[in-house]
DNA sequence: ATGCAACCTCAAGCAGGCTTTAGATCAAGC
DNA sequence: GCTTGATCTAAAGCCTGCTTGAGGTTGCAT
């Protein structure tokens, strides 16, 4: 198993390493590769092969989704590579600072929302119509694109 | 329709007010009660009757979701509130101090990432077997418990 | 007393992100 | 050559958090 691994220069790898170096499940890549965020050429006994640069790629897919960021927008993200070209360490500095203003913004909002419940605590919050941490306008306001489990 | 909410003092207040006072499709808080965070009892007619009280146990739901918190979590912590009875100030003080830490530790994990997404960028990060931000045994210990994804 | 909005109960559906299952094929070591 | 483990496809299933739909009942105003 590992002897395939270690087999000296071989750049294309069978999807179980790349689950075992990413810590993804075989099927997570699998999906992914329909969802069209990573791409493979296939043997011709039709398996797949990855080049040794997309366990980067999906690496930084892993990361991202830690950021909270849905497929959809990680694609977006992603777009930005060039595909089947390894990509550079200026692109992944280009993307990581992108990641960075967006984990900027979470950390912003979350102090917002936790200033707000500071005062609620201190009011006793039983005056709830016009407490700031629920109002509907608010709510909506905050609501916005993307995936509405991410703290908006 | 506004008549029956101005009625004076009702303590028992149909779900379509509820809906109204708290935003909330009256779908989502028949799911609710459904999943056990609200109760209520039934008119003779087999209509659902809220206490008023639950327009607050309803409001302090959508708070903790905001707060990226699912609904088992939010359940928990709803446990300790007494069923029926009107949660008292104090009640209310007790949870949102839970929530206020819940949020301190989000803040906190998120300017961790942040550090460590620094240094990547810093060192281009092409190293990724030794990169801090997706560490296989790192990612699993942060993920524990609860919705995955909500910024573990 | 009648009309209409609000309410009721199932049951099914949806989106996101995968996993599981089933049945078949491939590839490598002995 | 054979066994064994890795891989393949396609379809279905699962979990969360709801919404939608169908078909039926309640209850308030006039």
């Amino acid at each position: 198993m590992l002897a395939r691994t270690s087999k000296g220069r071989n750049d294309l790898v069978p999807i179980g390493v790349v689950a075992q170096r990413t810590g993804l499940a075989v099927s997570a890549i699998r999906y992914y590769e329909e969802r069209g965020l990573v791409a493979s050429v296939r043997t011709e006994g039709n398996q797949r092969r990855f080049l040794r640069s997309d366990i980067r790629r999906l690496s930084f897919i892993l990361i991202a989704q830690r950021l909270g960021l849905g497929l959809a927008e990680i694609e977006r993200e992603l777009a930005s590579l060039p595909r089947g070209r390894t990509p550079t360490v200026l692109d992944w500095q280009r993307i990581s600072r992108s990641l960075r203003s967006e984990i900027d913004s979470r950390i912003q909002l979350l102090t917002r929302t936790r200033n707000k419940l500071d005062e609620c605590i201190g009011c006793g919050c039983l005056s709830l119509d016009r407490c700031a941490l629920y109002n509907k306008e608010d709510r909506a306001a905050a609501a916005g694109p993307g995936p509405r489990f991410v703290l908006d």
